[in-house]
DNA sequence: TCCGGATATTAGACAAAGTCCAGATTGCCG
DNA sequence: CGGCAATCTGGACTTTGTCTAATATCCGGA
């Protein structure tokens, strides 16, 4: 597999095969996120945008994020108690957060197993299955 | 292992045991968990704690629950990302999250299995290992 | 019992993340 | 060009949580 360049043309093909149209804001965000490739806050990605000259509301990150989100472009991952991050990775993988300095990487799914868990109940389905390591520096 | 009976007196000696003077308030805030045995948000306790009359002041709540989860009596469930649970349970387990209702159960750990997880850098301790599995209601 | 310091509680101001809305802008089609 | 739907916007608002300075409580020693 050719290593993808994340150019803002790009970002639009992306986001129409998501099903989402393709508006200026729409793609620096989505080129925020995966030109980096990190797991970015709301905050970060209204900082990115806006690091010229203001271009996109607060409103508008927000809605878009979540609209991302819906269509199945980004993944939201929750370990902060204070912020959410938005992941541009939706592949299936896990996460290693350091508790200190809030940095928060991926784990590769590939070779990790999770066995043993009890049966869902019939009416339910899986949505995911989050697995956060939390680590602290030692002392 | 016979069955515990968490009464307002229990309590007392249940904060001494993990260090932390029983107070009025923190016996109360205790008592809230303990005796529900059900992951609480700050707001959910703060509401408990004051059904007959205002007793305890957010601060307090805040501050109660900050304690006992430094102390150890209580652990942290990071969920839902508009706010934290707390937990009485503190044995090693892990979660089932309703994503519709927000309701929050244990899963014994007993059974469950989490091999094939890359080694940490040397400097790095594991804090905790969250597993959440994010389930909704089948249409 | 009274005093003084340490510990704990409090009201309310404040901050940060996120939501909501009503009005503008944009893009598109006839 | 004119109309309509989709999008974007500033800013008010809500919720969760933090902070602070004042007060209250507790406790050990004189
Ligand atoms: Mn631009
Ligand atoms: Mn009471
Ligand atoms: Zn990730
Ligand atoms: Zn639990």
């Amino acid at each position: 597999m050719t290593r993808m360049h994340y150019t803002r043309d790009n970002m639009a093909g992306l986001l129409r095969s998501h099903d989402i149209n393709p508006t200026h804001q729409r793609i620096e965000i989505a080129h925020a996120l995966f030109s980096r490739q990190e797991h970015l806050s709301a905050d970060q990605v209204m900082a990115i945008v806006n690091t010229r000259h203001s271009e996109t509301s607060k409103a508008t990150v927000y809605n878009t994020l979540k609209l991302f989100l819906e269509k199945g472009l980004v993944r939201e991952v929750i370990v902060d108690p204070s912020k959410v991050f938005f992941d541009p990775n939706t592949s299936p993988h896990h996460h290693l957060y350091e508790v200190d300095s809030g940095k928060l990487s991926d784990i590769d799914a590939e070779h990790v197993q999770i066995s043993g868990l009890p049966p869902l109940p019939d009416n339910m389905v899986t949505e995911g299955i989050d697995l956060i390591v939390r680590v602290r520096r030692k002392a």
